[in-house]
DNA sequence: CCTTGATCCTGTAGCGACTACAGGAAGCAT
DNA sequence: ATGCTTCCTGTAGTCGCTACAGGATCAAGG
């Protein structure tokens, strides 16, 4: 059984967001030692360990939590996590499409832009309708 | 001179947004009416175009602002226009990057999933160190 | 003149996912 | 006894809005 800071390093989860996954309820209450301290096992720290992955993959903590749930369920079968998994993969490849628009578009607008200018082309274009 | 309704469909900005923009000092405050509402000027209705412009070219706020100061500034100089830009053409830049290498993680993870598996491959990635 | 509906006002709280304190109580090593 | 570290609770800040609540005012129609 480990104190937080250890299962802070332990699972790479910082102390501060532990408490505030046990907060939101996506954690369970971990016990409390004699002086009121939280007491962690290692199956704690394999949730933890888990929400940090999911989260390194860029899910939502909803979608972390549900995800841990799946994990956590006796039958865990593919069907959710694939779906869940899908429609993440799709709001990546947009927010991708997006991010690369966005990318064109300041790289047309600053192309005509040179050091020295009186009167800039970009703050031109940025002040049309 | 319009009301905030007038400006906020003239500009694009909704009108909790231009109050918020005035609240944090992006914009002057308009002058009032003598009931007390807010009257913009077709300048004023301009910053907000040009701020709505800066946003959807994925600027922060604090970038925008200070682009528009500079287009307010009386030698409007490309030099601290392409500073502000280039910084953010590289953030852009490191975020797709980073939202391609989370796309291929996962789509590996889907990839050995299947529906109808009892025990989920990608369930057991996540519970790993 | 009265009512209805649209618009405006201020002020506050909520979103997501933390992060950063303040202010205090233990524990541990010297 | 002393310092240092870790822990506790509770609150507020981040970013850029957005959504109310609760009220005032305006413009148009009957």
């Amino acid at each position: 059984m480990f104190a937080i800071g250890e299962a802070s390093r332990r699972s790479g989860v910082g102390i501060e967001t532990i408490r505030y996954y046990e907060r939101e309820g996506i954690v369970p209450r971990p016990e409390r030692s004699a002086n009121g301290r939280r007491v962690y096992s290692t199956e704690a720290i394999g949730l933890l360990k888990f929400l940090k992955n999911c989260r390194s993959l860029g899910f939502s903590l909803a979608d972390a939590k549900a995800l841990l749930d799946l994990s956590g369920s006796a039958r865990s079968d593919c069907d959710a996590v694939l779906d869940v998994s899908k429609r993440h993969l799709r709001a990546i490849g947009e927010k991708i499409a997006e991010l690369r628009k966005l990318e064109a578009a300041l790289e047309e607008l600053t192309a005509n832009c040179s050091a020295g200018n009186t009167e800039c082309p970009m703050l031109d274009t940025l002040r049309r309708s």
